[in-house]
DNA sequence: AGTTGGTATGTTACAAGTAACATTTTATTT
DNA sequence: AAATAAAATGTTACTTGTAACATACCAACT
């Protein structure tokens, strides 16, 4: 029992009875085939179920009309919605995206970065703005725009589509101390860049009003449960908290249930406040204090350039710097 | 100023002074070069950023070494769980994913599967029991083994891996009713195929103990805040409801957080179910309601069938019937 | 020195589609 | 009917890496 083997143009020449540079044409520029060689070509196309064949596109260096998109991680939600903002620009324009992750580690990273190079991706556009020494000579040497997305606190490679996390941490933190809050615990998880970026902002804001930074700290990966743990890890440590800034909404969920359940009143008795506003933070009750950060936009806008560079005929990829901010909105909520 | 191009074996050949054979021997079969050859090869590859190049292997018809995941949506996490039951099986074995999304919606689904196809995957993951006729040819003409995820109740093409939605709706009602409810009301979105089959699944449950299934679909797509809204529009179209069955947690939780809004006891003056098990169901108060699914172990599972159908010398795709059901669990928690 | 055997490297052909150019067929004009 | 133009189709060459086979080189042995 043989396995039927993908059929390629020359099969549908055959049948047809032409050669498969006419089957070729009928493909692409089908005006320069004849009516009747068309039809029975199509017939045949129908018949043996004929898929192409990205082979030798990548072959003859022609473009490949896909992007690569590495996040971090696809159980968060902000790439969920970040993916959607760039296949918004991307889709529509003709260029499938080919997406990977990489668990936050820049070796992993850099496999996925040689892999998607090794599809001729026409571009990439990154999550992160630290990177191995090999993903940096391979993207420098095989030339394709690059675009680094969530953060704009770094000078980037080429270009970058974020906000600046020190900033919207330390404008956050500066609203909290406004409306009262003293002692402010700053929560933080899996210790990646953009965490301790925020912390910076956080600690920035707490001293610039004379107050000391504290935080509860640890490596693990976010989750509800793990909010729950570090609430109670605060009280401990710093009994006096009066409100937890944490570094993302998962966390500030799982510690306002944790609240719920021990019976500790939201705002009045502890104030919790999250990052990203996701649907959920806003959804609940309270309604979750937050950083809301623009991810769809961020994700539109990095599509936007990136298609823009891959058409230009510039070499974009060279002395190229350039940083787009998108902004963010302090959102207060209900639960400070 | 010109593109930098990516470097071939050729390049990395005339740096050093051999043919491309020799440097394709290098990265393959080291043992049968030289030493002193090598060590100017790996200096070259190192110089110039070789990155191996896709288009050969795929034109010689060789394993591609990577498997074609399709998932209905970045958004929802159920998928997130099952891609990463996939690739802790695939991953270590040496295959790729290449992962893509199609929004429940089988015509993208049909351009998904030709865009996989193309890239020559050597099997090939969907989360649907639906396809076009297209889909269907495609895959039989391929040759390419295929396993479809999450339900259990329709004949598969080859192989399915996941569990009955009818008879685990129909568990859940039958729970639901033996703790006494009477009005359940079942809620329903996007209206996809397993929407559908679990509202069978409760309705039949419903029959069998001589009430009325009734129900508030939409086909919108789900959200906390459409879970607000449906539990406003329950109330108003079946004013005596006591619990609600939704068809994912995100409906159940949106109903819950509007019930604590307008002070509707949960659960002694309404019940909420939802369905999966998502972590934030089960952290949140009172503690969601909900059939308990085993996502990474569905992924786990037919990734490690995959990798042995394409390991196998057999045409696994013809005239292959099986079905892996891996269960649910009915959990009650503290919503009902 | 000549033979044998092993190691290292080179040569050729091939996979599937397409650009560029060449040829054949059909239609149109004189 | 011959000449010309236009349309349809064919031929060749090329893209990259590798399998299969061929050759060159050196060491060891008779």
């Amino acid at each position: 029992m043989k396995k039927n083997k993908r059929s390629s143009l020359q099969d549908i020449a055959d049948a047809v009875g032409v050669t498969k540079m006419t089957v070729s044409r009928y493909l692409r520029n089908p005006e320069k085939v004849s009516e009747s060689t068309c039809t029975k070509i199509s017939a045949a196309i129908d018949t043996l179920g004929y898929i192409a064949n990205k082979a030798p596109d990548l072959l003859s260096n022609a473009k490949s009309y896909s992007i690569g998109v590495l996040v971090p991680s696809l159980t968060n939600h902000v790439f969920a919605q970040v993916i959607r903002g760039i296949e918004d620009v991307t889709g529509p324009a003709g260029y499938q995206t080919m997406l990977a992750h990489y668990g936050y580690n820049p070796e992993i990273e850099e496999k996925r970065v040689e892999y998607l190079l090794s599809y001729h991706v026409d571009g990439l556009i990154l999550s992160e703005t630290t990177h191995t020494d090999r993903t940096l000579k391979m993207i420098e040497m095989s030339g394709v725009p690059v675009i680094e997305i969530m953060d704009t606190h770094h000078s980037p490679m080429q270009q970058a589509v974020g906000f600046d996390n020190v900033k919207a941490a330390f404008d956050m933190t500066t609203a909290l101390l406004n409306k009262g809050y003293c002692n402010i615990v700053y929560i933080g998880a899996r210790l990646d860049v953009r965490t301790r970026l925020k912390f910076q902002g956080y600690s920035d804001a707490m001293l610039a009003k004379g107050f000391t930074p504290k935080s509860v700290m640890t490596d693990q990966a976010s989750s509800y449960s793990l909010g729950a743990e570090l609430l109670q890890k605060a009280r401990t440590d710093y009994p006096d908290t009066d409100c937890l800034f944490c570094t993302n909404d998962d966390l500030a969920i799982g510690a306002i249930f944790e609240c719920q359940r021990n019976n500790i009143l939201v705002p009045s008795q502890m104030g919790v406040v999250g990052f990203h506003g996701h649907d959920i933070g806003q959804a609940m009750v309270p309604q979750l204090a937050s950083v809301i950060t623009p991810r769809y936009q961020i994700g539109n806008v990095a599509g936007r350039e990136l298609l823009s560079r891959i058409n230009s005929d510039l070499d974009t990829s060279m002395n190229y710097k350039q940083v787009i901010d998108t902004g963010y909105i302090v959102h207060l909520g209900e639960s400070v």
